[in-house]
RNA sequence: GGCGACAUAGCCAAGUGGCAAGGCAGAGGACUGCAAAUCCUCCAUCCCCGGUUCGAAUCCGGGUGUCGCCUCCA
């Protein structure tokens, strides 16, 4: 049974979708005015990761993830640039998708853009305003928040205490001063749709509230976001939703802590702003992964260099690991497993039901991780014996570590085996020198694959050659 | 002012009542032509002070510190 920490209740909620075996899950996605940043890339690897759990535990997953492709970060960036909103969006959706892509991030079911749900939008707004939860006033519809007995339930405010420690300037047309926008009037200049109110746009919660329920149906099963959309955005979201249909709008509220640089926040005011568009140059992407789910997911973590460098020497440990099982693998045959293999093969089913039992705990991937640590150690052991491998356990193992992969992806599981002829040919001779132990030769040669990114180790089952993380990474 | 999170080894990080996971770094050892990989051993009075309990990192009370939300933000 997967437990879920839910930001609604404050604890760990079983997981019982609306529909047996299905679990509908929507997250929010890019404003698409810039490349998405470090922090970014944190939500979308981890819900990407949750998604594909949900799927290996054996749910029907329908992962909507949104692009806010309109709103005033979007009309200012575009005006800034001279081109139009939906240019902008345009070359900003097709960066994410190169980006996400390159972290390992698989494509939502659906990603519907709000620009494309406006008369859903409408119809939303005109369903609250017929229960007078909303109003008009000179073109701009607003929520009005005093209907809705339930605002706050999510970030645990009542509406005295966020009127109290409210920065906003108080707009004098609203009925209450937590009122948010539904529709927003057109400025010149600005895109705009035609609406029962006039021409205007939509305010920044309704897309989310309209797409959802356009894939997903009114009631949701798992809302995800970062925890700076708890409010408002998360809550207006409910209040506008539930308000229409006077169902649940999600039954699980799933929000990501922050990643923080060097300790600080992450703003363009401080400079320390990372794209993931400049950092991929730089780290491996499969690093960058693992570093995500090396804590918990609702503990903040830093980026750092360091914090890198250690991530990317722990997973060379596990891809090590893999890469010296599949080599062993291809050297030895098949066979009845003797003592020793048994206890081993019983220690991998022990990881199997550890690893579910602690990701099925609110997503625990680090705690999962370890499992996968402690079973490279027994497997590196079991590769330090000197001979009696069979193929058919070291399989077994193998097979672990690829589908762990398949919901992390942080892996370069592809079987190399075959290696260019050439290089087959240059291993062969450095065997023949180191025979006759004319180390010099066998060395050079070494060097020289090392420069061509094979890396040769020798074990007394004879030379074992890897390729270099640098090299998997430009591959 | 309101709401909340966090504090575990040099660094990162699990663990929410029963002798403190895992990774990185470090020290020593094994293996080895060299190198690499690997294995073994070592490295924590769990922020402080009280309390509950046979027993607390874990529960309760009180401190201290760091961070976040209440404005756009993943």
């Amino acid at each position: 049974m997967i437990k879920l920490y839910n930001t609604l209740t404050r604890k760990k909620d079983p997981l019982i979708p609306v529909q047996e075996g299905k679990v509908g899950l929507y997250a929010c996605g890019p404003t698409v005015y810039d490349y998405f940043h470090i922090g970014n890339a944190r939500v979308f690897i981890l819900f990407d990761v949750f998604r594909r759990y949900l799927q290996y535990r054996g749910y029907d997953v329908t992962y909507v993830q949104n692009y806010t492709d309109i709103d005033d970060k979007m009309i200012n960036r575009a005006a800034e640039l001279g081109i139009t909103v939906a240019e902008l969006a345009e070359g900003f959706i097709q960066a994410y998708e190169e980006d996400a892509a390159a972290i390992g991030v698989k494509p939502a079911d659906h990603q519907p853009k709000a620009t494309a749900y406006i008369p859903q939008i409408i119809r939303i707004i005109e369903q609250l305003l017929e229960k007078d939860m909303a109003y008009e006033v000179d073109g701009d519809v607003y929520f009005q928040v005093e209907s809705f007995p339930d605002y706050g339930k999510l970030s645990h405010q009542n509406l005295e205490e966020l009127e109290l420690g409210s920065r906003v300037e108080i707009d004098a047309r609203k009925k209450h001063p937590m009122d948010f926008a539904l529709w927003k009037k057109e400025k010149p200049g600005e895109p705009s749709w035609e609406s029962p109110w006039g021409r205007g746009r939509p305010g920044w919660h309704i897309e989310c509230s309209a797409m959802s329920m356009e894939y997903l149906g009114e009631t949701i099963d798992i809302h995800a976001g970062g925890q700076d959309l708890i409010f408002p955005h998360h809550e207006n979201e409910i209040a506008q939703s539930e308000g229409a249909t006077g169902k649940p709008f999600a039954r699980y509220w799933v929000h990501a802590g922050y990643l923080n640089i060097n300790q600080e926040k992450m703003s363009k005011s401080l400079g320390n702003f990372r794209t993931v568009r400049e950092l991929r140059q730089k780290v491996d992407p499969m690093v960058l992964r693992f570093f995500m789910l090396s804590a918990h997911y609702r503990n903040p973590i830093n980026f750092s260099e360091e914090q890198i460098q250690q991530a990317s020497k722990a997973l060379e440990r596990l891809n090590t690991a893999f890469f010296n099982l599949q080599d062993r693998m291809r050297k030895v045959g098949e066979g009845e497993p003797d003592e020793i293999e048994q206890t081993l093969l019983r220690k991998l089913e022990e990881a199997k039901q550890r690893f579910i039992e602690t990701m099925d705990d609110d997503f625990n991937t680090a705690e999962a991780l370890a499992v996968l640590f402690d079973l490279a150690r027994e497997t590196n052991t079991y590769l330090n014996r000197t001979e009696g491998q069979k193929a058919n356990v070291i399989r077994s193992i193998l097979d672990f570590f690829r589908e762990t992969n398949e919901i992390f992806g942080y892996m370069e599981t592809a079987d190399y085996s075959d290696l260019e002829s050439e290089i087959q040919k240059m291993i062969d001779q450095r065997e023949e020198a180191r025979k006759v132990k004319n180390w010099a030769l066998a060395d050079g040669i070494r060097d020289q694959l090392r420069e061509r990114g094979i890396i040769l180790e020798d074990t007394p089952q004879g030379v074992r050659w890897k390729i270099a993380a640098e090299e998997k990474k430009e591959a």
